[in-house]
DNA sequence: AACTACTCCTGGAGGC
DNA sequence: TGCCTCCAGGAGTAGT
């Protein structure tokens, strides 16, 4: 669930109460957590003062002592808590499941790591996806070179004519797969993509390659809008005291979670159509491009649920 | 080479 | 109440 505004929100909020505190113990209750990407074990976190806390893509980078990188990827489930010695939770992002002020070891905690001050931070997983890795500064930079990743829409790496370019080497997927694929650009997951193609007012299941330059540009000013726009919005929600909303707030999206509710823009109802192994909403009225019929031709491969109403909007 | 389908997981929701 | 099935959705990998 975690996309770029939700980590880069973490980021944020975990920045301050973590940097220069120094690492004193770790406990690792979960060892493919940090066995799939490799680097060092949990026995080499101790020593190692926390220098600052950066982002790639989706992927938290702590930059710790004596050369040392911890790569964070908190995948579909994963959260980070940050609890005193008191009890009281200093920082906390990422899936609100469990409650960030539950109490902690949770069954699904599956990294805790002993602060010099006694606070401890806990990466707790319901689902198992998460990655954690240590690295020497310069395996972490191999590894996450390896990755491929595309440009970052916040920031300035992502414009109009870097978007276009990319769009055009990829004509035939679906835009909707294009935009999930880290590759092309990051930072967008189901549920932004959802949003900026619902702001951009394209339908997910057409090709890149049948967008036009008005369209490109309205999408490519729509992912980077939506992206920077929740990152604010959330950084303004949490505000000092309300970090279990980090995830959990969803109000205000237009087609994203609102399957058969209205389209804030038109009113018709929002549709759902499931590919690429996840559910996407849009409105059909607003979100064709004037291609409705081809887009009906393909959904019909893709297993789409059309609304009835779709017949009226053709005519 | 370029896509798509499957896989990793578990808790919660909904149907009966 | 409880059992079953489905769903959530990042991203690596296997298959076509």
């Amino acid at each position: 669930m975690p996309e770029l505004p939700e980590v880069e929100t973490i980021r944020r909020q975990l920045l301050p109460t973590l940097i220069d505190r120094t690492i004193v113990a770790a406990e690792l209750r979960l060892p493919k957590l940090m066995t799939k990407w490799g680097g060092l074990g949990p026995e080499a976190f101790a020593g190692h003062r926390i220098e600052g806390i950066g982002r790639r893509a989706k992927i938290l980078r702590f930059r710790l002592s004596d050369g040392l990188t911890l790569l964070v990827h908190l995948k579909l489930s994963g959260q980070l808590v940050h609890r005193a010695a008191s009890g009281e939770t200093l920082a906390a992002g990422g899936h609100p499941m469990p409650a960030f002020d539950a109490p902690l070891p949770h069954k699904s905690t599956h990294l805790i790591l002993g602060l010099d001050d006694r606070s401890r931070l806990f990466f707790t997983d319901v689902r198992q996806f998460g990655r954690v890795a240590l690295m020497p500064d310069e395996a972490a930079e191999g590894f996450l070179a390896a990755m491929k990743h595309g440009p970052e829409p916040l920031g300035g790496e992502l414009d109009l004519a870097t978007f276009r370019a990319r769009l055009a080497r990829r004509p035939k997927p679906p835009i909707k797969t294009l935009l999930l694929d880290q590759g092309f650009v990051v930072g967008l997951g189901n549920i932004y993509a959802n949003e900026a193609l619902g702001e951009a007012g394209i339908a997910p299941a057409r090709s890149a390659g049948t967008l036009d330059d008005a369209e490109v540009e309205r999408l490519d000013q729509a992912a980077r809008a939506t992206l920077t726009e929740w990152t604010e919005r959330l950084r303004r929600e949490c505000g000092d005291g309300f970090p279990e909303r980090v995830t959990a707030f969803r109000e205000g999206m237009a087609v994203h979670g609102r399957f058969g509710q209205p389209c804030p823009a038109c009113g018709s109802a929002v549709q759902r159509i499931r590919y690429a192994d996840n559910e996407t909403n849009y409105c059909a009225r607003c979100q064709t491009g004037g291609r409705l019929l081809a887009d009906r031709a393909l959904s019909r491969l893709l297993r789409v649920d059309w609304p009835r109403s779709i017949d009226e909007l053709e005519r």
